[in-house]
DNA sequence: GATTGATCATAG
DNA sequence: CTATGATCAATC
């Protein structure tokens, strides 16, 4: 039985600061929920589980989880040291029609308004059972981050626009970078060509980079 | 050890 | 296929 959504972000708080220190296997067995050995074919398994306790809307929209809200959900693996193990994915990137799409108007920008991080034990000799919820981080973008975001934003966009999809690599961008997001490689989806035309590509979604999340759950303890 | 490119499960 | 949830694992 899922838990029903929280009407206030008071609400989400309380549910999430309840869950700091509890280990995973707690949170499945309350919703009936295996845990499974490891991550490999389950990648997906802790931000859904969390998703649940927390009583995120399901479905798989382009918005945030709680929309009414106007608040994203992110779990993310982290080290005995409280550093982020992973990027975080953040949305797709949109390959045609960007022709005169501002920063303001993109998901990026939307999803990354406010964020609700959730850390997570992500070391795999722990045992994904074992793993524990740590203290949740409301967290909304200071200008400075903001300008950031905006700016490797921008220049990844542009690169698209040109039809320099295929030679963008996870290099690009300072604090967001664009990378491969679909099931395996020969995925393909429509995207701009050097002359403008539609062309076929490996699907690219937007990530944060570690050392961008890791400032963002420091500032959050100091 | 960090990073980049690849991959897994599921819903619609 | 697209979008959600991400982590895996080869390579730098």
């Amino acid at each position: 039985m899922p838990s029903s959504s929280p009407t206030s972000i008071s609400e989400l708080m309380a549910r999430a600061n309840h869950m700091a220190g509890i280990r995973l296997a707690d949170i499945a067995g309350e919703h009936g929920i295996p845990v499974p050995e490891n991550l490999k074919r389950e990648k997906g398994w802790v931000g859904q589980l969390i998703e649940t306790e927390l009583g995120a809307l399901a479905g798989s929209k382009p918005e945030p989880d709680f929309a009414h809200l106007g608040v994203e959900l992110k779990t993310i693996p982290i080290d005995n040291q409280g550093k982020p193990m992973e990027t975080t994915y953040i949305t797709v990137a949109p390959l045609t029609d960007i022709g005169g799409l501002r920063w303001e108007q993109s998901v990026v920008y939307h999803k990354l308004r406010h964020v609700l991080w959730i850390p997570v034990q992500g070391e795999r000799h722990i045992p994904v059972g074992e793993r524990r919820v740590g203290n949740p981080v409301l967290w909304q973008p200071s200008e400075l981050e903001l300008a950031q975001l905006r700016q490797d934003w921008e220049e990844i966009m542009e690169l698209i626009a040109l039809g320099k999809v295929d030679t963008i690599t996870a290099k690009h961008g300072e604090v967001l970078q664009l990378r491969p997001k679909a099931a395996n490689s020969r995925v393909l989806t429509e995207s701009i060509g050097r002359n403008g035309e539609i062309k076929l590509s490996n699907p690219r979604g937007f990530y944060l980079k570690i050392a961008f999340t890791q400032q963002i759950l420091r500032r959050a303890f100091t």
